[in-house]
DNA sequence: TCATTGCGGACTAAATTGGTCCTGTTTGAG
DNA sequence: CTCAAACAGGACCAATTTAGTCCGCAATGA
């Protein structure tokens, strides 16, 4: 039903919450935990956004993945096909030329382009810095890692993100299967 | 990755042969054939383009489907929407308002809707009769059903619509799993 | 009266997707 | 030097979704 990947829906939620602090580096772990979602999810879709280069990533302890420019030059659609591939309502928009026989006489063909188009289009349109506001837990910068602690344990400081907005136990709506699964580590 | 589902993408390509012929009824069975998908899937997407409005249909022998309004007044999202629902690309927007808690703080709410209106506009802005052209098949009206006979062999006098374009053996790239199955009886 | 056609829904099978896990590799701190 | 923290990559399994089939019923016209 034309519908977002899941994926793809997390995705553009982790990229906003990094790029509520884009000066920064944001584990996976506390990722994870800010977007409650399974962090082993969480580091699925960031490995994703950093093959298509929207993430820069640094291993090792203190690691962690960094918005790799600015949220404005980043759009909706450059996250969707991160996660999902390219932006193709029908095989045949995908596939080689080639390799659908019916080509050069299907007149369903190239008006699916243009409606492809149009719609790639309207997600490009969109930006990341048009998603301003930050996801499910007050700006990051109100609750700064503390040094000499790991990742993980800031990210245990913050572990109910819900908590800073007043909400213990709630229902999402986007796309999530699991609602409220535990992210522990 | 934002792909539409087979069956609207065989609603499409149905509801463009229909239009080819807006003046006469057009069967299940010989729809099946012109358009070379599985009879029982082509019944099951003109039901629900019944069901929706944009057909009208009539029952019993010599029955079967005519286009309900001008091809101009049809878009796309029409069809669209009448074989996998309201077009919402994440659940949010689907549902109820309430459903979700973060309904009020969420920010990406507002900007999914924003999205999403865009991409319904991409694809209301596109109508039927921009998908103009017959589709897999010479006009119908280059081979008008013969009184006297029932559809289903009106539709065997066609039975290999790609004959008349002079291709065999075809791949086709659209959506479909099932390329070249029998449409017999 | 019977074949033809649409109507509605239940059921099944297959493809996709999401989520998990495991085994590296890199890096920094102690 | 060693260890733990973090990313990298991919294999795998399970759940969901989707598509496709099938059945009995209702209407209609020859």
């Amino acid at each position: 039903m034309i519908r977002l990947s899941r994926l793809a829906d997390y995705a553009v939620v982790v990229m906003s919450q990094i790029a509520v602090a884009p000066e920064r580096l944001h584990t996976a772990p506390e990722l994870s935990c800010e977007v409650r979602l399974p962090a082993t999810t969480v580091s699925k879709v960031l490995k994703l956004l950093h093959r298509s280069g929207l993430v820069t990533s640094h291993r090792g302890a203190q690691g962690g993945y960094a918005i790799s420019r600015p949220a404005t030059a980043i759009s909706v659609a450059d996250i969707i096909s991160a996660v999902d591939g390219p932006i193709a309502l029908t095989d045949c928009i995908e596939e080689a030329p080639g390799a659908c026989d019916l080509e050069a006489i299907c007149p369903a063909r190239r008006n699916w382009q243009a409606i492809n188009d149009a719609v790639r289009g309207a997600l490009a349109g969109v930006s990341l810095a048009d998603l301003t506001a930050p996801v499910f837990l007050m700006p990051a910068a109100a609750n700064p890692p503390e040094l000499g602690k790991t990742a993980l344990e800031n990210a245990g400081a913050n572990r109910d993100p819900l908590f800073w907005i007043g909400i213990e136990d709630v229902k999402y709506g986007g796309n999530r299967r699991n609602r409220s699964l535990g992210h522990g580590g």
